[in-house]
DNA sequence: ACCTGAACACCGTTCAAGT
DNA sequence: ACCTGAACACCGTTCAAGT
């Protein structure tokens, strides 16, 4: 995912809300993409990724589903906008050139997964559909970044980018399937309140177990260089 | 001339006990879930994850969309029969138990990204929903046993294995996204076909990318292994 | 036990029409 | 340029009814 992202020119490779030019405006409008974008996140955070629906995304706007189209091409978009969207904060700061590779790598792929668990629809869509977006792109593009800082072959360090990405993209989609799972099956009040304590216990866990097989996949990179 | 009279639709002229059709039909179902779920993958390897409905399975079986209601209790089951299907073949021969634990590991880790990939929806689907059917779980067991094999502390086995499912899934994840955006990104036909050339040759890159990356996780766990 | 058929409450998307 | 409203061709799922 990441190496593919790497190619220069690589962003237009795909069909996409990204690569795709948007509208301009002349008047202000009622909507803006940004708005649409918003509510999205707001209905998904709400009701899950089966909830998405563009109905329900233009009634939070006070809107007929059919005027979304002005502003996004189909459904599809609206997922890929939103999944960009909770990714801007992590890629807004990250480490600077001057940190050593391997804690540039583990910072910036803990923000990445943290990003993409923090809301349970995120990692589930991210399975379904490449992580194409601006914001994806900046916090792969400085893992890369690290890693071709680290030297070697270049051979050896696009497997250790892909190592790198499957780990984040795995670890957060079955992190969240699992609490997807665990939610949806209890109906009862008091499982659902004593699965929201044990959840904030098992989402320590699940960040603890994170860091150390990044470690651990760091290790074998380094293992790697010094042979 | 025996025979011709016991068939029940045979020229039957009087009314008698076997003519009368039997009270208790023993006739076995038109349905059986197996049917359904040959069906289903049928479906979905044609038409791909958003493909499947309940009233396609159907009708690929000659019946009614509320008949498979009787079988199972929502689309979703639909799915996960599905995945856990594809994988039996994979889950059916398993490395003996006096395989070295880190042959174990690859042989089965390939196995279970192999059968994840060779159907596009599989590993779609897998990101959305935990990989709890039995085949799953078998392939699973045994890379855990390999890992317990190898010995060390429990704490380093679970980050061992974790390591291994991120990288299984995560791996066939993005192999499949990468994949099913570069088809569905082209209509005309020349670069279908054009596109179905490449993607055999991407497939073999993608296959060995996999087992490098595979490399890199069994040589982190070991350098572990040897502190 | 197993399947049909009608019905309900939804979907995404298109397109002409309004402003 | 932007939004409405009607319309189309679908959905999953329920439930009573048939056999």
């Amino acid at each position: 995912m990441l190496s593919d992202m790497a190619e220069p020119g690589s962003d237009q490779q795909f069909d996409s809300v990204f690569s795709r030019p948007q509208r301009r405006r002349r008047t202000q409008p009622a909507l803006t993409r940004e708005r649409i974008v918003a509510a999205t996140i707001a209905l998904l955070d709400r009701e899950g990724a089966p909830g998405l629906t563009m109905r329900k995304v233009a009634a939070e706007l006070g809107v007929h589903a059919t005027s979304l189209y002005w502003y996004v091409e189909r459904r599809e978009d609206l997922v890929d906008l939103a999944v960009d969207g909770i990714l801007a904060e992590a890629a807004e700061v990250l480490p600077g050139p001057d940190t050593p590779w391997d804690t540039a790598v583990k910072v910036t792929a803990r923000r990445f997964y943290a990003a993409l668990t923090a809301h349970t629809w995120a990692a589930e869509f991210a399975g379904s559909r490449p992580l194409i977006g601006p914001n994806a792109i900046a916090l792969s593009r400085r893992i890369i970044g690290a890693i071709e800082q680290a030297g070697g072959e270049e051979e050896a360090q696009a497997i250790a980018i892909r190592a790198l990405s499957n780990q984040i993209l795995g670890a957060a989609t079955s992190a969240v399937a699992v609490r997807v799972m665990r939610t949806g099956s209890s109906d009862r009040h008091d499982e659902v309140v004593a699965s929201a304590v044990s959840a904030s216990d098992a989402l320590a866990v699940e960040n603890a177990y994170f860091d150390q097989v990044l470690d651990l996949v760091v290790e074998g990179i380094e293992a790697r260089r010094g042979r």
